[in-house]
DNA sequence: ACCTGAACACCGTTCAAGT
DNA sequence: ACCTGAACACCGTTCAAGT
């Protein structure tokens, strides 16, 4: 009468869900193989019944994180800015998706979307600018989460710590309104003549 | 007769330059405190009398590393390559010292010889430029290192491997390029009246 | 001052075996 | 299809003890 005495507790999606949400407690350090299994109540190696490695379940998360920025936006800054916000949204985000960007072609759901707002506002090169403005925005946003968490810890004096992060929002407009600069840089300058 | 039998065979220089030389041999995944003692011909725990972490090792490498940034070029651009290239120096150079940087308050060797090249350019807001390249630099150079790692495992399709590096250069000088620029982007533009 | 030896509390991954 | 149990080859770090 008693139903199944094993059914299937867990999928793919399930343990990638369980995974985000240790990411946020514990941060990318601390997110091992055991320590997921073990909030899943499960064995280490049932995980590789679902996943070929942890670089394949932490590749699956770094897409969860960047498909959640929004896809068209009114302007490159607010698109830039979704993609940054995409990566605050979690602890180390950052950092996840810098580590694991390199293994897709380049094709990613952040790059087209920055494209697509660097064509509607007529930025030369639209392609290459969008690939420059990810590596800036990944290295920026990797550089001030590290630091948030290092503030947080107790790890740099806590003078000016509220004037550090507010400077460091200030580098990221002026990087990203630079970037987005529809003076084709790459051109001829010889070209711009009165 | 025999001369003392245990004489101090290692100071904090002399592992940190066998750590650096194995760093480029296993890279950064692999460079255990365990392989470097055994490079050392020493037991892992000896090394925790010369440096009080690993984490402390790591930030003496990512010192040494950015350390051989030219401290003054004609250019922002050979400024920038300087860092660049200097990271490039040695494998998995710019993930280490993007993974180590944020725990130094800002006055970083790169960091100083980028705002005095943009200083000399006569560029606006150099501090905050600095830290804006910076930024752009150490992401770019993290994410194509990253990728030259794969390609060389064949982690990648082997297709227009070349191509891919060629418009990564593009890049770098685009993106290096508009964060240079003169334009003020964070004045307020009403200023700037006929 | 510099290092050994042993231990502690962990890792990612594989694989036969269970249900 | 999904998971257990046990094992393998590792980690960083601490600490008493040696010389």
């Amino acid at each position: 009468m008693t139903p199944s005495p094993n059914p299937p507790r867990h999928d793919r999606e399930s343990v990638a869900l369980t995974a985000l949400a240790l990411l946020d407690e514990v941060g990318l350090a601390d997110l091992s193989m055991r320590r997921i299994a073990g909030r899943l109540d499960v064995q280490p190696s049932a995980l590789y019944w679902h996943f070929a490695s942890k670089q394949e379940l932490l590749a699956d998360l770094a897409d969860r994180i960047t498909a959640a920025v929004p896809n068209s936006s009114p302007s490159v800054l607010s698109t830039a800015r979704g993609v940054r916000d995409a990566l605050f949204a979690h602890r180390d985000g950052a950092e996840l998706v810098l580590s694991t960007y390199a293994l897709q072609l380049g094709s990613s759901h952040a790059q087209e979307a920055l494209a697509t707002a660097l064509r509607v506002e007529g930025a030369g090169d639209p392609e290459d600018r969008a690939v420059a403005l990810l590596h800036f925005i990944l290295g920026h946003a990797t550089l001030v989460q590290q630091r948030m968490h290092a503030d947080s810890h107790g790890a740099l004096p806590a003078t000016e710590t509220v004037d550090v992060t507010a400077g460091l929002d200030r580098v990221f407009d002026l990087g990203v309104a630079a970037l987005a600069g529809a003076l084709s840089a790459s051109a001829p300058p010889r070209r711009a003549r009165a």
